[in-house]
DNA sequence: TGAATTTTTATTGTATACAATATGTATTTT
DNA sequence: AAAATACATATTGTATACAATAAAAATTCA
């Protein structure tokens, strides 16, 4: 009965990491959290393991669960690897991809979509999380798979300022982005993992240039008397 | 204090999984491994939680946990992935290792070298498998490591047969792959990334037809009658 | 006999109480 | 007043008892 429970609490908590609801770093409570979703620490403890185990927390001995921290100094790392890892992930489910994933993936667009269009910060971050999940779940390589989920925790994350910006040149982008999807869609349906792959290279560079921004704001104008020319609202905060 | 018990506790349980002494499929008794380990419950089933969410165990709600299984539809995926991995930590390993490191990774090398003269079988698979895994945490890449780590889980596993072998031809084999240890070893230290990913190739390889014979035997004699010409023991019960 | 149902047993899941550790506050000492 | 120590409080870790679920055995009914 109460695995439904335990699985509402995974996927919240989750959910709360991955919207940076929970910020980086932050500590968590055991007793307000046992309060909070009405279970005792057993089960909350096994939770936080799991939660850890996947790399959305951290766990020190005596001293508790924290959300994973997103430093500078794995970005380097986050930058060489998720291209590789995000190119042999689309190819091998535009090879794999079966009629029911696709159909799952196009119901998973069209909540992106509805969400873009709304402008609902959360359920964009979380609907594109899942878009690429279901891709990887299409990949069916479960030795790829745990690497995919540790990159796109930090890349959710990330991507938190981009949803957020009012900012015109950034709502754009997010349309290229949902533009992109649909493509997706129909290389992996097509099963073209070559064009899978370069959609995705291309997607990855929408998002690079996207995070070159929010770790390197735009530089201050030479005469900081004169008028910015264009007004980007990036807050870097975060990082 | 009893962080050492839990410790321990998750290192052992990983061993015997790793070495097969814990069969893939086979169930863990709670009861037992409690009163073996002497701790309760609670700690136990959070270790078994970490083991899950790393890939060496597989927990059904209601049904307990039980080893990772190793069927025949994911070797497909591993034989695609492993190459691409581990090229990938090579590369990073060579250009990111300290000296520390580098002489950590000698040490387990030698430790490495000992089992294989002693024929120690266990010592052989564990003392591989961390040398593999410190190169794993050279690279230091937390988005490739956990991919990695789960492709070493089956690798592991299946090296066992290799290991165990009494066989002539397996024997030379493994002095070779000790014999690229060296080599690996030096072009990490000397931060020769082309080089260290050219072994790893050739390291791969080696593994690779070992696993072709281990998941498909040699063929039997045309002639029934006439005698085997190379006599190998290669047994292939466990996948 | 044999299928279906109930009862029993074993195993897993959860709550709670208590122990151990860390942190914060007050007190003592110089 | 500053440092050091002792004390108090809060938080984490573990053991145990009990509840819920699944599996096995026994019983019933056709």
């Amino acid at each position: 009965m109460q695995a439904t429970k335990k699985q509402t609490l995974y996927d919240t908590l989750r959910q709360r990491v991955l919207t940076l609801e929970l910020a980086p770093g932050s500590a968590l409570d055991e007793t307000i959290l046992c309060e909070e979703f009405g279970v005792s620490r057993t089960p909350l403890r096994e939770i936080l393991q799991r939660l850890a185990a996947h790399g959305y927390l951290e766990i020190t001995a005596n001293r508790g669960a924290t959300v994973s921290s997103m430093n500078l100094s794995v970005m380097r790392s986050f930058f060489q690897t998720a291209p590789m890892i995000y190119a042999s992930i689309s190819r091998l489910a535009a090879e794999n991809a079966t009629p029911v994933q696709t159909t799952q993936l196009k119901a998973e667009q069209r909540q992106f979509r509805i969400a873009v269009k709304r402008n609902e910060v959360i359920d964009m971050a979380m609907s594109n999380h899942r878009f690429h999940e279901i891709i990887g779940e299409m990949a069916a390589s479960p030795y790829l798979l745990p690497s995919l989920q540790r990159l796109q925790i930090d890349h959710t994350r990330m991507s938190q300022t981009f949803y957020k910006s009012r900012n015109r040149t950034d709502h754009e982008r997010i349309d290229s982005a949902c533009e992109q999807h649909e493509q997706l869609i129909e290389a992996i349906e097509k099963h073209q993992p070559a064009t899978a792959v370069d959609i995705t290279r291309q997607h990855w560079e929408l998002s690079r240039h996207q995070f070159e921004r929010y770790v390197q704001p735009d530089p201050l104008p030479i005469d900081p008397l004169s008028p910015i020319q264009a007004p980007t609202q990036v807050d870097n905060h975060a990082l």
